[in-house]
DNA sequence: AAGTCTTCGTA
DNA sequence: GTACGAAGACTTC
């Protein structure tokens, strides 16, 4: 870059952000290697045809006077000195990226055009300086880049742009993005923090929190000043103890806009590219049409120029170009080795890369509604010829058990979706048109899209579709074979994110869907979707179906290139028609016992709640634990108080129950009210309102993607909280019954997460005490105290039970401490004893914490992801919390991969032993089937089997499993 | 009306 | 000490 010409108002200075467009068109564009010897160069011939574009083809007002790229250098910068941990977390650059940096340089020179870095500085503070020099004289500036830490920079004469989406960042976009303008970016980024380059923030405040706040405050000092005004209780803690915490964030987000830069402004004047440099690079990076597009530009002879030879650094990787998926199995041996991303890895020729899914815009008015038979049929012609169709149902009702359908959307292309209403209905009084809504009839609907729906030949994509699979079983289809989103992103990114649609959809198409609300509306106004108007219902539910298409591009080539395809394919898809099964079946509730014991529990509460106010001297609300505290630590002034998170007297039932033990008679009282509280509001009086009017039955609802580490969870209502450990609650259990003639069998686990614990841990004393049948926490006892099992008294055995249960929870002394009510100190020496006998437990706890550490996350034996993200907090006893959720979620996960894996089999081998038994509930380690009095000795024994098996053959566990099943006619009595 | 806190039911 | 969901009280809009 030898001319210089000083920088002059109406300049146009572009800053190419080089290590952020490196990354962005690597996930962005087409995988692409050179032809002749594999080298990866997609990133680099996107930088290339960016830069050509920017050159040649920008209007005349935009094109850039001057022009450079600028790189980071190195890993150290100022940053990391101030806060060690800034932007610890990062995983090393995928193996087909590493080549790449340095070709970008190269490809830069080759342009003629300056290419800038400098140690101790990131990218993002040169672009800051020299930004911030350029807008001093009147230039314009553009900031090739999108990323948003360089949009504090926004203001009067400096944008960033985005060249993928061709288009401009500038304040109103800063604005939606963070809420504040420009100049407060760095403000709010201080509060909300940012995991991916692990900066802090105040826990508990994100973007919109943080806008609010700033536009309150005017700024974070004066927010921090004034921390003590804040009315609502935990936000104003969070900022008074985080203060400190928020401070050192905004040191790491603020970019240094006065760095002492070796390179002048001036110097980056734009050139033209000489021709023997830039095509003998393209012919030597065999860019052929970029090549000629240089030529006949520069009026070269293409042919006449020789390559010039690229330095090639980091290819190809060591250990040699494509690796196989590893089996399955990953033990915490192999847990032990690099992190994924760092394994060399060749992306596959595959399809959808996110970038150009996201450049294809969502055009609502592209949409169309199917109202007559001919639309139909063209739509089922694409569909065939696709061989997938992405699609949703619009109902009235969450329930997939009462739910009327209004309507179907259905996708083929991304961006060609349509929407066909079957059950819209006029909007109740207000519509005096007296238009008749135009919808084909359901039957003929139901004739047309059946074939294709149930044809094995084509692929049914959906989010959640579970729901979908019942709503369309009640209309005469049975939907496959499918593909799940929700089950995609859940298999990928379990711990990093939720995986409904909406979010989805932001995280990686970068595009908000219309919000349910907007069309339906919501509380007590709002409208049930047969009511939408058809124009507002395609725009709505025909985006579902583009969004789940090209999520399922995405994901479909993400699971293969993460290896995570066979968790989806054994664990995750296949349980979906299972458990659609389970919850259609339901379970028979007997709405007179519920009734009685309703009736019962609200007698002897009123009774105690009597006795209460005589004891307390006074009338208030029993169920305030606000009320209840004051009473207790104020007007009373009983010791022993304890504080919640907001400063409120706890009045859990610990604090209530070492009141009682004290001699409390009125803890007692509030303690026993509780207990019948809670069991007449969350069961005897919520159950019957959730029996369905035409099965008969309740139907809960799983969720197969809502918890970290596996485990369904079951909702509307949860049947997976049905009390157990009382008296009282386990009476409850008797209204959940079979009908005459059958029974109820449950069948559960032995100790399944111990079971799993000695063969990952592969501990020999457990191991041998499981094969020998032996009592676990007996056996555990007696190996730490020295006590044999024989006579042992039930005091030393309920310790090591907990302290059994305390290793799967990854231990800590206050928490054993707590569960057995002894002192901190003799908890930690039970823990140093345990450890002691058992080394190869802490190794496992120490190898799964570095693990999770390491690369974010930790794997179940049957390959199971969970991601922990926070583990790296500066917060440490935020890290302590990830710390034992990481040693806990490869046991509980196992435990859940396992039951998986019965009841996906399940189905299939009853029905092969011709057993009409109909699998209903799962609680986690238990399954609850309900069969004909006949069979129930061959299920028993079937379920028995079919469990105790469910790791093989991918897992032949070190010991065995034990399954223990009962058939009674009630649910307490199988238990 | 919607969101948060506290409590408590399960594995 | 892990993982959840639901209810009622209370807070905020």
């Amino acid at each position: 870059m030898s001319q210089h010409r000083p920088l002059k108002s109406g300049d146009h200075v572009y800053l190419i952000d080089g290590s952020g467009y490196i990354f962005r068109a690597y996930h962005a564009l087409p995988p692409l290697t050179r032809k002749s010897d594999g080298l990866p160069v997609g990133a680099v011939q996107g930088f290339c045809n960016m830069l050509w574009k920017l050159l040649k083809d920008m209007k005349a007002g935009e094109k850039p006077t001057h022009l450079a790229v600028v790189f980071d250098k190195s890993e150290q910068t100022f940053r990391k000195r101030i806060y060690p941990d800034y932007k610890a977390h990062r995983p090393d650059p995928p193996a087909d990226l590493i080549p790449q940096f340095g070709l970008i340089r190269q490809a830069t020179r080759a342009f003629n055009v300056a290419c800038v870095e400098q140690s101790d500085f990131e990218a993002d503070d040169l672009i800051a300086t020299y930004a911030r020099e350029a807008a001093a004289v009147g230039a314009t500036v553009r900031i090739v880049s999108s990323d948003k830490d360089l949009m504090q920079l926004v203001r009067k004469g400096i944008a960033l742009y985005d060249t993928m989406k061709d288009k401009e960042i500038g304040e109103p976009e800063v604005l939606e993005k963070f809420g504040v303008a420009p100049d407060k970016v760095v403000d709010v980024q201080a509060l909300a923090g940012d995991s991916v380059d692990n900066v802090p923030g105040v826990p508990g405040i994100g973007v919109k929190t943080g806008a609010q706040l700033i536009t309150e405050y005017g700024s974070l000092e004066e927010l921090l000043a004034r921390a003590a005004e804040i009315k609502q209780p935990k936000r104003r803690e969070s900022l008074i103890q985080f203060a400190e915490q928020a401070r050192i964030s905004k040191l790491l987000v603020t970019l240094d806009q006065n760095v002492p830069v070796d390179h002048k402004l001036d110097t980056f004047l734009v050139d033209e590219p000489r021709a023997s440099d830039l095509i003998g690079f393209c012919k030597t990076m065999e860019f052929s049409s970029l090549m000629r597009r240089v030529a006949a530009d520069l009026s070269a002879d293409a042919a006449a120029i020789d390559p010039i030879p690229v330095e090639v650094k980091g290819w190809p990787p060591e250990g040699g170009v494509a690796t196989p998926a590893p089996a399955p199995a990953a033990a915490p041996k192999a847990e032990k080795a690099k992190p994924a991303a760092a394994q060399p890895e060749v992306r596959p020729q595959a399809s959808a890369s996110s970038e150009r899914l996201r450049a294809i815009a969502v055009k609502y008015d592209d949409y169309e509604t199917v109202t007559t038979k001919d639309a139909l049929e063209r739509w089922v012609e694409r569909i065939r010829q696709q061989g997938f169709v992405a699609l949703d149902s619009e109902t009235t009702s969450l329930d997939p058990m009462q739910a009327n359908v209004a309507g179907i959307s259905l996708a083929t292309d991304p961006g060609q979706a349509c929407y066909i209403p079957v059950g819209h209905r006029a909007g109740d009084g207000l519509d005096f048109s007296g238009a008749e809504i135009k919808q084909l009839p359901v039957a003929d609907v139901i004739s047309l899209l059946k074939p294709v729906l149930e044809d094995p030949s084509i692929l049914k994509i959906g989010q959640n579709l579970k729901y979908d699979l019942l709503i369309f079983r009640r209309l005469g289809i049975e939907v496959a074979p499918i593909e799940d989103t929700m089950l995609m992103s859940y298999a990928l990114e379990s711990g990093l994110n939720g995986h409904g649609m909406d979010e989805l959809s932001e995280k990686h198409l970068g595009h908000k869907p219309i919000a349910y609300k907007e069309v339906a509306g919501s509380g007590k106004s709002a409208i049930t979707f047969d009511k939408v108007p058809l124009d507002r219902a395609t725009h709505y539910a025909a985006e579902d179906a583009d969004i789940t298409l090209r999520l399922w591009m995405l994901f479909k080539e993400r699971l293969a290139r993460e290896h995570k395809t066979t968790v989806y394919q054994t664990l995750e898809r296949p349980l979906v028609p299972v458990l659609a099964n389970m919850e259609c079946e339901g379970i028979l509730v007997d709405r007179a016992v519920l009734a009685r014991l309703s009736g019962e529990f609200a007698a002897s509460g009123a009774e105690i709640e009597k006795q209460t106010y005589e004891l307390a001297g006074e009338r208030f609300n029993i169920g305030s634990p606000k009320q209840l505290g004051d009473i207790l630590f104020g007007r009373m002034g009983l010791p022993g108080g304890r504080k919640t998170a907001t400063g409120a007297w706890s009045t859990d039932s610990d604090v209530l129950e070492d009141l009682a033990n004290q001699g409390i008679e009125f803890a007692r009282k509030v303690l026993d009210w509780r207990q019948l509280s809670k069991l007449r509001s969350t069961y005897t009086d919520a159950l019957p309102t959730f029996i369905n009017p035409e099965t008969g039955r309740v139907h809960t609802s799983y969720s197969m993607a809502s918890t970290s580490t596996g485990r369904l969870a079951s909702t509307d209502p949860n049947l997976q909280n049905i009390p157990v450990r009382t008296e009282e609650g386990r009476r409850i259990r008797t209204a959940f019954i079979a009908p005459k003639g059958s029974k109820l069998i449950s069948a559960d686990y032995s100790q399944i997460e111990l079971r799993v614990l000695a063969h990952v841990a592969d501990i020999p004393q457990l191991r041998k005490a499981f094969a020998d049948g032996l009592d676990i926490h007996a056996m555990t006892a007696s190996e730490m105290f020295g006590v044999p099992v024989k006579g042992m008294d039930p005091l030393i055995r309920r310790q090591a039970k907990a302290i059994n249960f305390g290793i799967i929870y990854g231990i800590s002394a206050f928490g054993l401490a707590n569960q057995l009510s002894i002192s901190r100190e003799e908890a930690g020496s039970y823990i140093k004893t345990y450890f002691q006998r058992f080394p190869g437990i802490r190794d496992y706890m120490e190898a799964t914490k570095k693990t999770a550490r390491e690369t974010g996350y930790v794997e179940t034996i049957f390959g199971r992801r969970c991601h922990f993200p926070r583990i790296t907090s500066p917060n440490a006893s935020e890290r302590a919390f990830m710390e034992r959720a990481s040693i806990n979620a490869p046991i509980q996960g196992a435990a859940a991969d396992i039951i998986r894996r019965a009841m996906t089999r399940m189905p299939a081998a009853l029905a092969k032993a011709g057993l009409g038994a109909r699998m209903l509930l799962q609680v986690h380690d238990e399954l609850i089937f309900e069969a004909v009095d006949a069979e129930i000795e061959a299920v028993k024994e079937l379920v028995k089997n079919v469990m105790e098996k469910a790791p093989e053959p991918v897992i032949k566990l070190a010991v065995p499993l034990q399954v223990d099943a009962r058939a009674a006619d009630n649910w307490e009595a199988a238990h």
